[in-house]
DNA sequence: TATGAATGAGCCTTCATTCAT
DNA sequence: CATGAATGAAGGCTCATTCAT
């Protein structure tokens, strides 16, 4: 009970914070904004995360992480392209399934990035990597064009990160299915080589 | 004279804010920073705008539309892909012809894309326009695949400020030139219906 | 048992809280650190004491008067000359054989003093009042120069605890037992009548 | 006259300051108290000082090296026992002509005495030295008794910080003039070897 | 009875903005 | 006009104390 206790201040805030920080931002947010949207005392936060950085690196960590593991999740098995296009796929849906936690990721790439090397050098995957590792495989088996792998997957990931962009801020109004199919299309033309594996 | 004098104090504001905010966004950059590195006084930031705010969204504002005439300009005439493959190049130069300015329209994107609405309905056009618009026309003359023009600008905007990103944030080693051309081929390939315009 | 076990605890975050006292000062040392050293709960502390405060003025007041007892006894009989000799090395003793408790009293007497006219209300004696009392006895029986009893007292104090001061806090690396002879010669001399008594 | 203003303001913080940490101690003493004391804002005490205790710190290295000097002044020319006899006079009477500032430096020494090793590095007299070069010169000359130096003259300066205390905390009710001498009388017979020098 | 998580007032410090000079 | 000292609201964080378990 006190477990679940404990468990739900801390969900409490997680979940408060990271809808906050999808708004506005880390640094607009307040530790009483925090707090307050939580339900919980200022001074509980400190229990958990050692300060308002370190809550919103964690918790950039935790969803950037958790992120890695649900593309290559959703990527499924098959050919590099049908695997791409799961990606996309399910990217696009997190916006609507989760739009606090796309948008928190979003926001706080230009705070939270800097600490990803960190991150890797823990061993654990983000979600560029998994898009890497599909391109890099797509290119060993024949089925994707042979190229800098990195600048393929970071235009795979580009062509998401902007068309959910542009959709966030009401620029794109069509829906977003739609949208990752059209994006698909184009992105895995670009890519193949047409050869079947 | 004291125009002269007064443009100089812009100018030298402008620029130390611009390396500034590019390198510690903006919450994180103080009028004093700004002040001592424009060498003149805090004050004076004053007289030309109304706050820091307002220095941060009239700078974004004036960069991203110097960006969308500078990307008109580079595209120059031709067919669709042509001019989308010299948008390309040319973004990309600018990481390395004005990397304070580049980091600084990456940052600030998401301080300052709320105001871009605001932006257009004085008329202004966004490099996101222009894409659309050479998309848009490439679609019409049958170069460009018939798909959502916003999806397929997009996608190749997404491309282009992903493949920067990961250059800026030293993930992509390899030169920016190569990396425009490999992005440039994906792209083309998958927007491209091959037919001859 | 249970009672034993009640001074155990007491016990423990006595001498937990004299050595933390003694090294960073009431204020600088928290409820969490004392209750870390002593192996006990932060609640278990108000169960014995009304407050952080309260805590360090009941320290302070039984170590004051502890050391009240210990100069009294440590003085033994005969001249005022040899009890007051005999108090000064034993003060000097203090700080090897317990320099956890000569430094709290040190250091918390800006802190606690004020609480001592308290003390004298509950006609405990303190140990100024020991010296004072020697002082007095020495003066009555015309070993000791007839002066203020009270400025001599603190003569004899104020060498005491600035001696031992200089050592505490490195400038004087003489060894303390040396010393205690040298500051008693100095006085001693300087307090007495040179008449046998 | 902007000058002055700002010596002012730096010269109400300080006598403000000074005046709260006699009274309370450095770690009680607020900003917001110095602040509302000195008639200044809680952000122009940053102006001046790095922080709070950099502000203590400097006021304190201040007082105390001033003290050197009026000491060392005070002390004037002659034999050792004059000269230290001057010495005891003019620090007594430090106390009722700035009271403040002589309860500040008895107030704070635990806080800032750690800091006065950094001053001696820095060349700076500390009144302790001041005492020890007046002993020394006694020995040398003959004039006092041949024993540590450090000791004799912490001898002198305990006699003269403790019977201070003790009229400060209100036990001593004797007037201070006439302490200055008794306890002078008894120092100085105490060290003297009567020799004529 | 013991525990230690939760509370929230209050602290130090920062910094955008103002305004006397 | 320019300056930069002064302002003071607001923020992040600490910690003595309480209380449910």
């Amino acid at each position: 009970m006190s477990k679940d206790a404990r468990s739900d201040a801390r969900n409490k805030v997680r979940d408060a914070a990271i809808a906050l920080f999808a708004q506005k931002g880390v640094k607009a947010t307040t530790i009483k904004d925090i707090a307050r949207a939580a339900g919980v005392s200022e001074g509980a936060l400190y229990r958990h995360w050692a300060s308002k950085e370190d809550l919103a690196a964690a918790l950039f960590a935790a969803e950037y992480t958790a992120l890695s593991h649900s593309l290559r999740e959703a990527a499924g098995t098959g050919s590099a392209a049908e695997r791409l296009r799961r990606v996309i796929a399910w990217a696009f849906g997190l916006v609507e399934a989760a739009p606090d936690r796309a948008r928190f990721l979003l926001l706080s790439q230009h705070d939270a990035l800097p600490l990803v090397p960190a991150l890797m050098k823990d061993g654990l995957e983000t979600p560029v990597d998994v898009v890497c590792a599909i391109v890099g495989e797509g290119i060993a088996e024949g089925s994707i064009v042979d190229a800098d792998r990195e600048a393929l997957a970071h235009t795979v990931i580009g062509a998401i990160v902007l068309n959910i962009q542009s959709h966030v801020y009401g620029r794109q109004t069509a829906p977003l299915g739609t949208l990752a199919d059209t994006v698909a299309d184009a992105l895995l033309r670009g890519l193949s080589t047409g050869k079947e594996t």
